[in-house]
DNA sequence: CTCATATCTGCAAATATATGCAGATGTAAC
DNA sequence: GTTACATCTGCATATATTTGCAGATATGAG
């Protein structure tokens, strides 16, 4: 039983880091390689700062790995699974979702993949 | 983009929710069939009361069954899958955990297997 | 009807998380 | 050195979550 305590709360630990929009949107934007800050910013529409701090929890929780290249910070994920594993949530919520998601979770499954 | 912000804001809802050490216990002890919340408090050393709040917020998101029998309200996961969707999550912890957690991961993956 | 049991709900306090902003650091170009 | 740029950190505030407890409800037994 003390076992099972202690690994439920590292699993949940687990998913907080996961359990926010910016940084699920990151994760997926990460999927396909390494990306330096202030493009993910770009891309997320987000301020730098916000990112460098979600970047800073993924870091220390080890999910993401960072390269320095000039004055540039790279980050990509240490376990790029991930994303795919995040994604086949997506079936988790589509099947207590409005019929109305079904369009967009289509559209973001493809990108996603 | 705002389908990806929207669907982001959906999964991290559903994450969250995912994202507490009891409801995890809760949903892996769910794994194996239906249960009344009295031997649930039982099995996982919780207030009744306490299971009930979680009960509540899975039963909101429908991630859980009720059904009447009695005085007794048995729960199930309506969607079962994700008991076993949940423990792949440990391969995530595993790879960032130290190597002190090796047995007892091993422990409960047999578990909750 | 009354009682005991099983579960639920509402509320207030404690705790944790997210956010924005201001200033710090580190690097490269000049 | 100075400047400009990219990113990080710290702190105050706002917001959300968790928790315990007290009282409410609902069911079945007698």
């Amino acid at each position: 039983m003390p076992h099972r305590v202690h690994i439920a709360r590292e699993l949940a630990e687990f998913f907080k880091l996961v359990a926010h929009p910016d940084r699920i949107r990151l994760i997926e934007e990460l999927r396909t390689g390494e990306c330096d800050v202030n493009t993910l910013a770009e891309r997320l529409n987000l301020p730098p700062a916000r990112l460098s701090q979600h970047l800073s929890l993924l870091r220390t929780a080890r999910m993401v790995e960072e390269r320095r290249c000039g004055r540039q910070h790279l980050y990509s994920l240490s376990q790029p699974q991930i994303a795919g594993w995040i994604t086949d949530g997506l079936a988790f919520v589509e099947a207590r979702a409005p019929a109305a998601l079904a369009g967009e979770l289509r559209e973001v499954r493809e990108l996603w993949s």
